[in-house]
DNA sequence: AACAATGATGAATAATTTTTCATTTTTTAA
DNA sequence: TTAAAAAATGAAAAATTATTCATCATTGTT
C-alpha cells in the first residue's frame, strides 16, 4: 500500500513510516503542505496522513484543496485538539476520519483500516436511475434512503440491471436468480418482485419494474 | 461492449451484428479462426463467440489456444451438434457456455448476459491463504469447496481478512461487524466465530482463526 | 495442583427470510 | 361488458439465521 505522511514533526512522521514499513507499505514523508499536494499530484496513494498544522499550508487547506481538486483517495487528519468543532470542519471539508494527538500506531492504524474498507466498498457499487445498489453492503441508495435488501431481493435487483431496457421472463427469472427451472405452481417470482418494488417505489414516481402482461417484466433506470 | 463473433456462415453472423449493433454494442466479425486468434491479439473484447466448426482454426481449438494463453475473455461457443460430449469438452477447454443452433438472439443475448454476470462476479474476489472469497456471493472457496457464509459470517470474515496479521479484541470486532457498543452479556462474537470456523477449517490443517487468550483473535492467511 | 478467568460449544429461543397459499385486482380478448 | 388469464397481495407456514443460555474445556496465575 502507498501511504503519504505530512508532519512536520520528525520524530512522529519516522516512528509512523517505521510502523508502516514493519507491516510492507511503502511510506513517503513531506514535512509540509505544498510538498504533500506536490506528491499526491505524482503519486496516486492508497492513504493520505494529513497534519493538522503544518508550515506553507495546514493539512485542513491541503484536505479541502485536493478535494476540490477531485481527489478523493482516503484522508486522517492528525490534530493535537481535542476539539469537536475541529472533528466537524475536518468532516465538512471531505476528510475521512480524524485522530487527536497522542494517538498509538495501532490506533492509526485501525483507523485507516476502517476509512479502507469504507472506501473499497464505495468502489463497488452499480448506479441505476438515481439510485445506486452497493453489490458488497446489499443495500440499495434512492429517494428512499439507505434500505437493507435480502438475498433473493439483491439477486433480483442485480439480475434487472444487468437486463435494464429489455423484457424478462418469469422462467428466465427464475433460472437466473434461483437457479432453478421454473415450476408453474410456485409464484415467488411475483412475491419477491413485490417486496423489491416495496423497498425501491417511492411516493408517485414512475415505476422502474413494469409488468407486461403475458410476457414478463421489464426494468427501466433513467 | 466489444463483441467478437467468429463464424463461416455470414448471414448468422450478419444478423448476430445487427442485432448487437441495436443494443449499442460494437461487433466485430471473422469468418476463421486464425482471424478470431489475430482480432483478440489487437482488441480486448468483453465477449468472444466462436462457432465450433470454422476454416483454419476451429472455434474449439481457438478457445482452447486463449486459454492456454491466460486469455480469459468470457466464450460462448456455437455448435451445430446438440451433444452432451461437445458441451462438456466445451466447458473442459474454458469456455463459459456452448449454445446449440439453430438459436434466437434473445436465447443468446440471455447467455452472454449469463456469462458476463458470473464473470464480473469473479473479478470482485479477496484472496486469502489458499482460500478467496466471493464478496458478492458471499461464498468462500478453499479445501472445503465453496461454501457459503451467512450475512455475519461473511461480515466477520471480511474484517479478519482486512485485519490479518494484527490481534483484534471483542469489542473492535463487535463494533466493527454488528455496529454495536460490545456489550459484555453476549457472546455472539464467539459464537460466530466457532461457525465461521466450522465453515473453514479442514481436517488437521492449521488453524486461521487463532484465539489469544485474553486479547482477542488473530488471523492468519498464507 | 487448584482456582478463576476466558473461550468453545451444543442446544434452545428469537428474529428474519423464503416459500406457499388463498384471495383480490388488473388486463386482455371475446 | 364480461369471462378467463395473469399478476398482485396479505398472511400463514417453513426454512434459515441470529442470539441467548447453560455447560464444558482451556489457559494462566497462585
Amino acid at each position: 500500500m502507498e501511504i503519504l505522511i505530512a508532519e512536520d514533526e520528525k520524530p512522529i512522521a519516522d516512528s509512523l513510516k517505521k510502523n508502516f514499513s514493519a507491516e510492507g507499505h511503502h511510506t513517503m514523508i513531506v514535512y509540509d503542505g505544498q510538498a504533500a499536494i506536490n506528491a499526491v499530484s505524482k503519486i496516486q496513494f492508497d492513504v493520505i496522513i494529513l497534519d493538522w498544522r503544518m508550515p506553507e499550508l495546514t493539512g485542513y487547506e491541503v484536505c479541502a484543496r485536493l478535494r476540490q481538486e477531485g481527489n478523493n483517495t482516503p484522508i486522517i487528519l492528525l490534530t493535537a485538539l481535542n476539539d469537536i468543532a475541529n472533528k466537524v470542519e475536518a468532516l465538512n471539508i471531505g476528510a475521512d476520519d480524524y485522530i487527536t494527538k497522542p494517538f498509538s500506531f495501532e490506533e492509526l492504524n485501525a483507523r485507516i483500516k476502517a476509512v479502507l474498507r469504507r472506501y473499497n466498498n464505495h468502489t463497488v457499487v452499480l448506479p441505476f436511475g438515481n439510485y445506486s445498489l452497493n453489490l458488497i453492503e446489499r443495500t440499495v441508495e434512492g429517494p428512499k434512503g439507505v434500505v437493507r435488501l435480502s438475498e433473493k431481493e439483491f439477486e433480483l435487483l442485480r439480475f434487472f440491471i444487468l437486463n435494464k431496457g429489455t423484457i424478462v421472463n418469469k422462467e428466465t427469472i427464475c433460472e437466473q436468480v434461483w437457479g432453478i427451472k421454473f415450476l408453474p405452481m410456485t409464484n415467488i417470482v411475483e412475491v419477491t418482485i413485490k417486496n423489491l418494488r416495496k423497498k425501491l417505489e417511492f411516493g408517485n414516481q414512475k415505476k422502474i419494474i413494469k409488468s407486461i402482461y403475458g410476457e414478463g417484466y421489464i426494468f427501466f433506470a433513467d
